[in-house]
DNA sequence: GCTACAGTTCAATAGTTCTAAAACAGTTGC
DNA sequence: GCAACTGTTTTAGAACTATTGAACTGTAGC
């Protein structure tokens, strides 16, 4: 299952990242990534959504830096990448995910 | 001078905030008006810019409830909403603007 | 091999955004 | 009134984005 990988934190920008979180559906996905601590299949992420529509969106936040995605059999594990989000824009993930809808 | 007024800080959204700093163009703009912690004049924002251009980003910030605008004979004067989106979205602010382009 | 499954990629459409020239509106000062 | 000035609005084009169905890739299990 061919991925594209997640860039290095020194090559994520503030304004890729405050796009990739700037829509309602991969705000959700990252406050659902948030909340669970570990790791989440694909399928479970994001509500009800067309499964291409998910994907797109996936694969926004991964190119954008925000997650990190590990395949393993079938299924596709994403993570937020948290320590190194947070040691490169300090505050700006508690800041953003103290408002995200809570569902 | 016709304009939009801001919209209550009560209607900001953290999207509609979100993708408005999500620009390069607006986030130096805002950088900016941070910096000078005073009104500016339109003119003076956002650097190498068509008038065009520019009015439609300042339009952006906004109507997304960043700014604020005056107007006073010629000028419009816009300031950065800093109290109001301090208190609505804590922490937001800081750490987008530690991050934003120093120019 | 075959079926079921997870997920990506492709293709198409609809809507949005960025950029900027041109035209326009309001203000100032002569 | 008129010219200069600030800024908005209109209009247009190019580029990008969101959404989804369909086709496709790879895996698991029988």
């Amino acid at each position: 299952m061919p991925q594209y990988p997640a860039p290095p934190i020194e090559a994520v920008t503030i304004t890729g990242v405050l796009f990739a979180l700037s829509d309602p559906s991969r705000l959700r996905i990252i406050a659902e990534l948030d909340r669970l601590d570990a790791e989440s299949i694909c399928d479970h992420l994001g509500g009800e959504l067309a499964k291409s529509t998910r994907s797109h969106h996936l694969k926004t936040l991964r190119t954008a830096g925000l997650t990190h995605t590990r395949t393993q059999g079938r299924y596709n594990y994403v993570s937020l990448r948290r320590e190194e989000l947070d040691a490169r824009f300090p505050g700006l993930l508690d800041a953003v995910l103290a408002h995200a809808p809570v569902d």
